[in-house]
DNA sequence: AAATTCTCCTGAAGGC
DNA sequence: TGCCTTCAGGAGAATT
């Protein structure tokens, strides 16, 4: 499942194939994921060269000559470089042809979306309300305390909300939580500064370290090139109920908070 | 306004 | 072995 660490992997893999090349054509096997995928980019792309490859939040941009597709990978979705002619499996839903090469997008649970812009993509209406990177020096202990004085919902669904802080899925606010030793239930108002400060320097590192590792392989994320992420053996929470934790020995616990299963350790994390 | 619930979809895993 | 059920999950939309 792709977070932020994974879409920024994607984007890193894919960047050196595509930039500077031209767009011969789209292939659409599948146009049904989250949006229809627009039928004009058949005609709008042929000719355009990929100017840029861009991430903000989960979202990448492929900047063109004209305009720029938007691309979420959804749950499942992903993309790899592979030759113009490799056979598509049955979950392979567009190709971009450059020439020798192809960029493929695969989503079998079809949550991902493929848009087109000839604006700005950042005042698109998807990406505009977004809060701010987690990696910038914008996002620090002070801006979540702020943004929490009014907020009673539990700060584990408070750091998951695109609109506070985006790029924090399930597993790296599970993750971020046990390292900062902050109880997901506590809501969002009754976490003091400091617990913040502590917090927003965890999710810095915690995501800054996945990127190192190329992302986290759990079931359906893979590189461009077909090769797992490592940051899975990191882990030190997720997927790790009833098994021991890793400071105090105790089980760690299995909760769904806010429809998301969230896992953690009631003695480490008040 | 904030919080919760619903929804999209398919593969994996568990039960019988 | 195979069918059936349940679960996972990002995030917008709908609802409370």
């Amino acid at each position: 499942m792709p977070e932020l660490p994974e879409v920024e992997t994607t984007r890193r893999g894919i960047e050196p194939h595509l930039l500077g090349k031209a767009i011969q054509g789209i292939v659409i096997r599948q146009p049904r994921l989250r949006w229809p995928i627009p039928q004009r980019l058949k005609q709008l792309l042929p000719g355009q060269r990929i100017l840029a490859v861009e991430r903000r939040a989960k979202y990448l941009f492929l900047r063109l000559t004209q305009g720029t597709i938007i691309i979420h990978l959804g749950m499942s979705g992903s993309l790899r470089i592979l030759p113009a002619n490799a056979q598509p499996g049955s979950h392979d839903h567009v190709d971009f042809l450059l020439g020798e090469k192809c960029l493929r997008l695969r989503d079998p649970r079809r949550f991902g979306a493929l848009l087109w812009t000839a604006a700005d993509p950042t005042k698109h209406k998807l990406i505009q309300h977004l809060g701010p990177e987690p990696l910038s020096s914008e996002f620090d202990g002070h801006y979540l305390y702020r943004l929490s004085r009014n907020r009673k919902v539990a700060v584990k669904n408070f750091i998951m909300d695109s609109k506070v802080v985006v790029g924090v899925g399930n597993i790296y606010a599970s993750e971020s939580l046990f390292r900062a030793g902050i109880n997901p239930v506590r809501s969002g108002h009754c976490t003091a500064l400091r617990r913040y400060m502590q917090l927003a320097e965890e999710i810095k590192q915690v995501l800054q370290e996945a990127i190192a590792q190329g992302g986290t392989t759990l079931k359906d994320f893979h590189h461009e090139d077909g090769s797992a992420g490592y940051f899975a053996q990191k882990l030190l929470v997720y997927g790790r109920e009833n098994r021991a934790c890793l400071r105090c020995g105790r089980p760690i616990v299995k909760r769904v908070i806010g429809q998301r299963s969230s896992f953690y350790c009631t003695h480490c994390q008040h």
